[in-house]
RNA sequence: GGGACCGUAGUUCAACCGGUUAGAGCACCGCCCUGUCACGGCGGAAGUUGCGGGUUCGAAUCCCGUCGGUCCCGCCA
């Protein structure tokens, strides 16, 4: 149908006769002349139609409308010097039609413009209920190349490090921990359900036992638990096991991956090796296990100085278990007015939405003078007043923010205000700068957190996390005493403050395995139930082994500087796990059900 | 499960503190225009202000409910 694509032609194609095929994607009719910029998936070009080339071409011209489906024959041509368009890359030639053929109407109107030019930002919903139409558009398709490429970066990478891609079971087991799974129930088997993988990571394990050695897959991951811009219920990992590889050789090779992604699409060559903070040190600094290490700010525990002040705030949070913490904002005083700081405020109200209860400040002034509400000021000394400064190393000019009270929620909200004003205050470095890129390994996770509310130790990562030697203890007799402070052999890859993907070393070992199930409250019954194939799996020679997944649609959201992931998969679900376009999920027959045994409970609310 | 913001023409927005016939750009329709490139000019059509209820002499505007979208908390091994 076509000779050419339209954004590929120069001036070295002039005077050859092309036939191009494509979208109007604007029209100029000039009366005796019509323009039109025809769009293929390669760019535009500028079809010229002139009167002389007889009527009927001219009055089909004349008809086109926007994302009118054509296709021309025709010469191209130099433009007039004085025509020519450089900020086009086809800017210097066009092409005379000779020949002009309507493939396809567009009846009525469109629900929102497509043209390249066109960057009004239209309603999501819009978008998301007519995708073919925003796909059409240049950011999504751009987007979408991007996404390519980086699989096809991943997948080069991989190849000639002797991996080898393998699929995994869509229709799987439910697993007891973790997320939601998205159910499906079997017609063969009544009464039994599959579950949709909300990762492959049993499967890429067996794959090791099964002597694969090296394994990856860009793998769709199912679960069913409430989104937010950066998860949707399913997305896809780049999901990669290695046998007879310690944790430094998978993190020096996945880094590499990553170096190589960013060559690829950034074409700028990462500084390696990533810095590496420990689980421990990334709470203690940054009050996250996802610390963007790209400004200061961090945050400082002064416990110590004020475990016996009056102020009851900050005393009581101490003497029940928890901290005083506080971030040092460096010139705070000018910046950060105490509208904002106070009840009502917008910094106020972040802290609030974290569960802190309320967000003490210090403002130091000249000769570390202090500048604060009376219940603090009355109640420190000057001993207090000079640790602190000395333990925050603050400067005249500088605000203090303080959070007190349970650990977690002091890390959480200091966390949060930190980013907050980070953005706000314009500490990060420019999209341009290879500072912008703030990639850390965490490691050291620790195996498990203990669950208050359910009174039991649950994996941080998932049980299959191969703990770290020298916290078990020479014998099996130790494991179940030393195992839930042990620190796990995991780590995570996070940049700019989102995970990107994570990983560990497995447990090979079946009497292992069965402790660590132990002691997040697996019955050996039960684990067998669940996990006897992998349980005896390991009883049959199972290679030691580890690996990482990757969070695909993150790095790609990053990597095009997009605020959603939304934008980088073709069609996306709402905050409602709702398709806009194909209005999935929907009602199924009583016939169907019938043929799966199932019956609904649902009742309409109202 | 909870909090915040949003919903006005095909679309992007406007319409103060409730007050004439709800306006404008783009798109659409008609006419004019031979070098534009987000072409230009003249004219036109286009609205159940998401939906339902309430307050009021009067509601896009205020209140309640509901549906949908977004962001966030919880949740997401």
């Amino acid at each position: 149908m076509r000779s050419n694509c339209c954004g590929e032609l120069r001036k070295e194609n002039i005077s050859s006769t092309v036939q191009l095929c494509g979208w109007v994607d604007r029209c100029r009719d000039h009366g005796g002349v019509i323009f039109i910029d025809l769009r293929d998936s390669s760019g535009t070009v500028q079809i010229t139609v002139d009167p002389d080339q007889g009527n009927e071409l001219f009055a089909i011209a004349e008809s086109l409308r926007n994302e009118t489906v054509v296709q021309v024959s025709g010469q191209v041509r130099a433009r007039p010097a004085e025509a020519s368009n450089q900020k086009i890359d086809t800017g210097d030639i066009e092409v005379l039609a000779k020949d002009l053929k309507v493939l396809n109407h567009v009846k009525g109107n469109l629900p929102f413009t497509v043209s390249i030019h066109d960057e009004e930002s239209v309603r999501e919903e819009t978008r998301l209920k007519h995708r073919y139409l925003d796909l059409r558009r240049d950011k999504l398709s751009k987007n979408l190349r991007i996404r390519h490429k980086t699989i096809q970066a991943a997948r080069n990478f991989l190849e000639k490090e002797g991996f080898i891609e393998i699929e995994t079971p869509i229709l799987t087991k439910s697993t007891p921990e973790g997320a939601r799974d998205y159910l499906v129930p079997s017609r063969v088997s009544g009464g039994d359900w599959f579950a949709l993988p909300q990762s492959p990571q049993l499967f890429k394990q067996l794959l090791m036992i099964g002597g694969m050695e090296k394994y990856y897959q860009v793998a769709r991951c199912f679960r069913d638990e409430d989104l937010r811009a950066d998860r949707q219920p399913e997305f896809t990992q780049l999901d990669i096991e290695m046998s007879f590889m310690e944790q430094e050789e998978i993190i020096a090779m996945n880094e590499k991956l990553i170096v190589s992604i960013w060559k690829t699409i950034k074409g700028i060559d990462l500084p390696t090796p990533f810095p590496r903070i420990t689980w421990h040190e990334s709470m203690e600094r940054y009050g996250t296990d996802r610390p963007d290490i790209r400004y200061g700010i961090e945050i400082c525990d002064v416990s110590k100085i004020f475990k016996n002040i009056g102020f009851k705030v900050f005393s009581n949070a101490i003497s029940s278990g928890g901290s005083v913490k506080c971030i040092t904002i460096p010139k705070g005083n000018s910046a950060i007015s105490n509208v904002r700081i106070k009840p009502g405020g917008d910094i106020f109200s972040e802290a609030q939405k974290m569960g802190a209860g309320g967000l003490a400040f210090i403002r130091v002034r000249e000769s570390n003078e202090i500048d604060t509400i009376g219940a603090i000021k009355d109640n420190l000394n000057i001993d207090q007043i000079n640790a602190l400064i000395k333990q925050t190393n603050a400067k005249e000019g500088d605000l203090l923010l303080f959070g007190a009270g349970d650990t977690k929620i002091v890390n959480r909200t200091l966390d949060r205000i930190r980013q907050f004003l980070a953005m706000e205050l314009k500490y990060l470095p420019s999209q341009e700068s290879i500072n912008y890129w703030g990639f850390i390994w965490v490691v050291d996770f620790p195996m498990f957190d203990f669950n208050i509310d359910e009174n039991r130790w649950e994996a941080l990562h998932h049980p299959f996390c191969a703990p770290n030697n020298k916290d078990l203890g020479e014998t099996p007799d130790e494991w179940q005493n030393r195992l839930p402070k042990a620190r796990a052999q995991a780590y995570d890859l996070v940049l700019n403050g989102l995970e990107l993907g994570g990983g560990s070393i497995r447990i090979h070992d079946a009497a292992l395995q069965k402790q660590v199930l132990e002691t997040i409250g697996l019955s050996t019954k039960e684990a067998h139930e669940q996990f006897g194939f992998l349980l005896d799996s390991l009883d049959m020679g199972a290679p030691p082994h580890g690996g990482i997944a990757f969070g695909l649609d993150r790095i790609v959201m990053l990597l095009t500087g997009s605020e959603s992931i939304r934008e980088t998969i073709a069609f996306p679900k709402t905050q409602q796990a709702r398709c806009l376009m194909t209005e999935a999920p929907s009602e199924v027959s009583k016939q169907q059900m019938k043929e799966i045994h199932v019956a609904s409970t649902w009742t309409n609310p109202k």
